[in-house]
DNA sequence: CATTTAAACGGACCTCGGTCCGGATGGATC
DNA sequence: GATCCATCCGGACCGAGGTCCGTTTAAATG
């Protein structure tokens, strides 16, 4: 199965989809898509918000980031942040945008070992890596964009990085239920969980990515890397 | 080392603490250590306002739990709530506290394979199963119970299962960074997590307790139960 | 241009979690 | 039983997220 009929198939909502459907080209699979044509006014609010936002996240932190500030900041009325981003969870994950579309592009198109190319064992190792990293540049974001609990598992990028690994551990262990272990692994890359291990255990990043080699090992029942 | 002396050295603050420790006998180490003596008109209120909190869970759900309804239902002031049970998180907490007291004499002595007596492995595979049963039942309530994403793991409850993972480890894998496997397995049984496959994606509980008995195999090295 | 309309705007308004503080009260002390 | 004070009570108050709706405006059409 190619990766981007895979991801296609995988991806769509909860009761698992059957369309075998057509063909790659969809590289954006997951993250929100843009809003395919904003009205003049509109898009240069949106621009006007995002960079408001982002001033505030550099100058008080994630928690600084207020509704009304926000949009006091961007010169716009309450109303209009809530129109185009929904919630707080919404504009806190546009500023994370960028970066996640990153990500996903170096998965699905960049040089190995992140990219095609390399064994999966190593695609899946560098994929921790590269999410560890990520988490812990943007730690207080990541964490207060996470949505209620009960929804964060359902977020379209999550959802991509998920069965990003599903479709790793596919190759590696196919007797397996992938989609569990692939949860479980993705478990450990939670921010929540980075949170907890590196800033409050003081635990160092060099020891988490040891800790993600040593899993991904362990349930791939591959060897540790050389 | 014995069990409680692991357990009383691996809990307290973030920073891993040294003091060796005396001794056992502490059973409930991680729960809200009962409030010392009451006075009479606040432990009153207490128990109306868990009874109230209760009935309203049972009506409408844990979102239907609203500090001033539970207020109200108690015939109680606003204050009063937030005074006794600190937050919305607490509260819920405290309406969790009964089964989390009895999950924890279980596994410390309860009879195997959860509690002492049977191999670390059956009592790892064990231990899943009971959490995952747990989760299931109240799921709505451990949902709403999750405090910020930042603060959960550092609950008292959350680490004393933690940190029993982690003992059961120590002894299954003696080479292994425990704590990060640990944090791992627990990251598998995370409401959220149980949520997200079992409600969201309709995997049955069987599935998941599979999935468990699975991982645990593999993170141990040992092989499949037979 | 004039017209039209879907889309965007803004801020009043609502709810809910959480705080504060002046007043009431349980219970220990004498 | 009178006194005293730590504790508790209650509800006014505040801030922040989220909704609503009457008004404005971009831009498509003729």
């Amino acid at each position: 199965m190619l990766y981007a009929e895979f991801m296609s198939t995988s991806l769509p909502p909860l009761p698992p989809p059957e369309e075998p459907m057509g063909e790659p080209e969809l590289l954006e699979i997951g993250l929100a898509e843009e809003e395919p044509c904003l009205r003049a006014d509109a898009a240069r609010n949106r621009a006007r918000l995002l960079e408001a936002a982002g001033r505030l996240v550099a100058e008080h932190g994630a928690a600084g980031v207020t509704m009304e500030a926000v949009a006091a900041a961007a010169s716009v009325g309450k109303g209009t942040v809530f129109r185009r981003f929904g919630d707080r969870t919404g504009l806190l994950t546009a500023l994370l945008d960028h970066s996640a579309r990153q990500l996903q592009a170096d998965l699905i198109g960049g040089p190995p070992p992140l990219g095609p190319g390399a064994p999966s064992v190593e695609r899946l190792r560098a994929f921790g890596a590269a999410v560890l990293r990520r988490s812990a540049e943007q730690l207080d974001l990541q964490l207060a964009a996470q949505p209620e609990p009960a929804r964060k598992l359902d977020h379209p990028t999550v959802r991509v990085l998920t069965s990003h690994v599903t479709y790793l551990l596919r190759d590696l262990v196919p007797d397996a239920d992938c989609e569990l272990q692939a949860q479980a692994l993705m478990g450990f890359l939670d921010p929540a969980v980075v949170h907890h291990l590196h800033k409050r255990c003081g635990m160092s990043l060099d020891r988490l990515e040891s800790g993600w080699i040593d899993l991904v090992a362990r349930v791939t029942g591959t060897g540790r890397p050389a």
